[in-house]
DNA sequence: GATGAATGAGGATTCATTCAT
DNA sequence: CATGAATGAATCCTCATTCAT
């Protein structure tokens, strides 16, 4: 099926995807800053120089917005993490070089905390969070699990299930980035 | 002129104390399920059987309210731990207590978690969090911190500086009971 | 029909008066610094050291209180300017000196000036103000009436009707002691 | 660069202001007839035939609506009195014109009435009232003041100081207004 | 009589969302 | 497409009044 060649205007989808993009930030820093409820989306129209109506015709709601600034965010942390895992090969490396990708990403962004924090208080009734359905989060997780798998068969890591090491990491990390936060 | 006569309906301190302590249970409950702003104050009240003023009585405002919610579950996970805590001379002993009692508490308790969160996302303007500004939160951690002095100077602890292994403790702790939390 | 004399501890109406005065007074002032709405009865009650309750027994409703306010401070400004009135016996005189008591009244009680506007202003649905339903008003005003009649027959005052001459007066000094209590 | 480009609905000024003075006349007549608190913006906003909403983006509060019709209902007073004023030179029928205009506005717009009294008894708080912070006021009263003095000088007045006779003109009037008013 | 806890109707204000221009 | 005026549901909070003690 080929889209049949429109005359007049064509779509800009490039002014598109950067307007869509600059929404996003904005509105990332403001519910970061606000919180949900107290980001106004006049004020985050006013901010940006656009119309109310204008936010609403890139996101149908305000918590599509919101939903949105999260994933995008969550997107740049795994394309952070991954990329800077890649360039290593030894299992060890890669994991350490993750860590260290996942604190600094949290560090360089303090406004993805507060987002994660919102999206836990203001997305209760969600049917599930983006970790639990998005599929490159099983994908991604598979991948590390090898990696742990890998270190503990090599006899770098203890024996334990890999999950629970996982796990473990995860935790302390979740919890460094959200207490660590609660100095600023 | 004798001590002033007073009749009338006298005041009972103790049916105020059970109300209010019943008002904040139920509002608990519902914070932690609602969140903040989704947490009326109508359905509050239609749950406990009383009236929106009543509840106004207690609490000046919705937020006054919840506030005592996060401090009374504060104050019962320190009562909880410290207690557990207490029943053991031997360090590692009274931390590893301490560690299965935070961990128990916000088992049997899920929805202190909840008000945990809600805290962060919602009490962003406040001058101070709960922690922060109580003394006994300091006198608490100077106690744990000669616990921990005490495991490193007696060679049972890695030699390190105590304040970040209680760090790197509440950290795991703080992420281990948010994670966990995700999943139900 | 004679009161059957009862037993037990008899009802003290001297009490009971002074309290009513005592309410009154307060609540006039209250009345006359905040404004009919502002004026909370348990602010009233709480200076009086009494408990709301005891207001409501003493008046039926607020607006009962208020209108009391009013009668008992247009019973006093009467009595003042009448008594003054009655030391002279010349017409010009009893004019002059009511004059001078009238505006040494408001003079004096600078919150019954906010009294009357109040009134003005509140109890517009009220059928009839306490002026064109008092009958001692109406008498009080046959009065000045005859006053004035006689100052006009005897030539002291210009023909006129006066109806006309007392609408004059009353509207100047009405406006007298609206305005001059403007500046403070 | 070129200016921005603003397509979409333009802001129509014109209709603006007429829906912000119709609000404004609306407004007016209930707060003249119910008085402040009993004047319901849901009333308001049903007679106008918009909502709520629409009359909060004209006035932000119930107050600075009120403060507005005020401000409004005395602008077009002096409008109206210095209009008819400037038809005559000589300072007698100045002065007589103003006065006749003074009392026929009121007499045309009783409603007015009503919020002068309304302000007297509601913006107890208000820092300034509308009179003393407004320079044209000032500037007025210095008109009026030339006018009396050339009155006085010619010996047409009789020698006064001017400020006492238009004092003792606004009284008068200022009673006049008021006391008439309370026969409806 | 006095008290004060409880009530609940009442009302201002907010703000996401819609849609005519 | 963009705009921004209009909408109106949603909700906290106040406070006169009642009544059990």
């Amino acid at each position: 099926m080929t889209a049949t060649r429109k005359p007049g205007r064509p779509v800009d989808v490039v002014r598109q995807e950067r307007r869509r993009g600059e929404i996003l930030a904005a509105a990332a820093k403001l519910f970061a800053e606000n919180g949900y409820a107290k980001c106004d989306t006049q004020q985050l129209a006013d901010g940006l120089g656009i119309s109310k109506g204008t936010v609403f015709r890139y996101f149908p709601t305000k918590r599509a917005l919101f939903v949105a600034c999260i994933e995008r965010a969550m997107e740049q942390l795994r394309a952070q993490v991954d990329g800077v895992a890649a360039k290593a090969t030894d299992p060890l490396d890669k994991l350490a070089l993750a860590i260290v990708a996942y604190l600094r990403f949290f560090d360089r962004h303090p406004e993805v905390v507060e987002l994660l924090i919102l999206e836990r208080a203001e997305l209760k009734d969600r049917k599930s969070t983006y970790f639990d359905r998005d599929d490159r989060r099983a994908e991604s997780e598979r991948g590390w699990r090898r990696v742990v798998d890998e270190l503990v068969s090599s006899g770098r890591f203890r024996v334990m299930p890999p999950d629970r090491i996982l796990e473990f990491i995860g935790d302390l990390l979740y919890g460094t980035i959200f207490s660590n936060q609660e100095r600023y």
